[in-house]
DNA sequence: ACGGTTTATGATAAATTTGTCCGAAAATTG
DNA sequence: CAATTTTCGGACAAATTTATCATAAACCGT
């Protein structure tokens, strides 16, 4: 919706990671061709993002037998953002939501004002939210993070208890 | 920043319509490249993306002398929308943010609670707005539509009056 | 030292988006 | 009817993004 197929993937992978991380704390290394399979990501491309990502010292990466990556920090200083301006140009998070090149406070588009209020939001949310925020309490399945149903809205609707207690 | 080059040129060229067509009650067609010219977008693109807007109903055209393009309905009844419909897939608007395949209420991503707000915001705005709403009180400034520095804070910053009384 | 494993790199290919061109069709004017 | 003007349509080209591959480099266990 509003970032790369790139951006995504990589925001995967480092999830997907950092829960890995979190169960299997004597492991040190988890390989790219894992991440790849289990979140049905294309392996050589996700390789190339991983290699951005070593770049701007998001991971750390190992050759040879027992070898893979790992993240570089602790979850809780890894913000979307990061994961973001690693792969991303991150220009685009500026840019007017109608493209006029010279939309400013002084000479606003049309849609300025509207969209001003969405894009602190969502800028608000890839400063603050960090890896930590997101695996908490989530759980893999089918290979994939899967939040818990924390407000209680859906196993409503859906007429199930969610589980959780 | 979300929508693609068309769609920006798209909502660029019927807001310019739009209020061409309110300060020219009298004519009835507007040119093609007149738009292009005076909002610097590529002409062969535009047209292209025109030809997309009228077979969505929301242009007419007219071949030959005089002959252009015009709004097919009223202001008040073209939302930012159907604009995007009309040049997009708009599949893109319900894509999950980190691109899981399955990310619903069920088994929502790490990300969507809190994408979900703003997500929500983004419907309301482009489900709501209209052109008559955006080319409110908006002038043209160097051939593109400026918005009025409405809450004066902007102003107050500059220390200059925004003269609208 | 050697063979196998894994990341790193650079080249390339495919797909999509963006931008350009040209000839036709249609309409207006004279 | 002829000439001009404009949109329409298809084809094409360039740029970007996404995806794949082959080979090199680093590491490990034996």
């Amino acid at each position: 919706m509003i970032f790369s197929r790139a951006a995504e993937y990589a925001i995967q992978a480092m999830l997907y990671l950092a829960k890995w991380h979190e169960t299997h704390p004597e492991e040190r290394y988890l390989q790219t061709r894992e991440i790849a399979e289990a979140q049905e990501i294309p392996y050589y491309f996700l390789a190339k993002i991983v290699q951005d990502l070593t770049r701007f010292e998001l991971l750390t990466s190992a050759k040879g037998p027992q070898g893979g990556i790992a993240l570089a920090r602790s979850p809780e200083e890894i913000r979307i953002l990061d994961i973001i301006a690693a792969v991303d140009s991150t220009q685009y998070l500026s840019r007017c939501v109608i493209g006029y090149p010279e939309c400013t406070p002084e000479t606003p588009c049309p849609l300025h004002y509207d969209w001003q209020k969405i894009k602190t939001q969502i800028f608000y949310i890839i400063e603050h939210v960090t890896l930590a925020d997101l695996i908490k309490d989530a759980q893999f399945q089918n290979g994939r993070l899967v939040a818990p149903l924390t407000f209680g809205v859906v196993s409503v609707e859906l007429g199930e208890s969610s589980g959780k207690s």
